[in-house]
DNA sequence: CTAATATGTGAACAAACGTTCACATATGGT
DNA sequence: ACCATATGTGAACGTTTGTTCACATATTAG
């Protein structure tokens, strides 16, 4: 009885300090200028790595490799059409989140 | 007249890249398992750095230096009260940037 | 006053991060 | 088949970050 009350408190535990990991690598992506103008790019329309590229004045390399980030953590889902990938925002989430975030610096400029 | 609009243009840019950066910076710190433990922990009472230590289990010193991080970028306001430095969230938007974090990290677990 | 306690801070170090480079893979057009 | 185009990826490099250490500051107790 103890033993199994130990078990959950730890599995509890384990699930909680989990779910902070994920928080802080979520977080944490969103803590680059980059991938914040990504995303502010993505709000408004799907769009392609060369375009992203374009956009950003960055290689199609940097690009390329800050969409995995993005999508390691599902913040982005990726549609390929021929040999193009097209990226969006993954869910409804992600421009709430994005909106928060916005709402606390606009109010403290 | 265009010389104006310029001049506006850039003003506008400007303050947008403020924002990407301030946007950046705040998330970045979201980005910490640390401070996230912080956040959660500051999200059921005010705390001071001692009791901060001891619910962590890490020196003053690191505390000491997260809350600077945190209060440096808003997301916490300090209360001095004798020696105790009592800290707390600073607005509602904390809050809620941090509970849609968690929507998000929980719906993908 | 001195001693003890609570917090703040600069320097230093290892670990994590973001970009570039070079190259790999994959698709489309001819 | 070929070559061009679009994207993906591992290694390397410089930069940033978080913690520790040593010490500074500030407040309270005696």
């Amino acid at each position: 009885m103890v033993r199994k009350r130990l078990d959950e408190d730890i599995i509890k535990e384990m699930k909680s300090q989990e779910v902070i990991d994920k928080l802080a690598r979520t977080f944490s992506v969103f803590g680059d200028q980059t991938r914040i103008r990504i995303i502010l790019a993505l709000t408004k329309e799907e769009l392609c790595v060369a375009e992203l590229s374009i956009l950003l004045g960055m290689s199609h390399s940097a690009i390329s490799h800050q969409m995995r980030a993005l999508k390691d953590l599902d913040l982005v889902r990726c549609r390929k059409e021929g040999r193009r990938a097209y990226y969006s925002l993954n869910d409804i989430h992600i421009e709430n989140l994005f909106k928060e975030g916005l709402k606390h610096v606009l109010e403290k400029i």
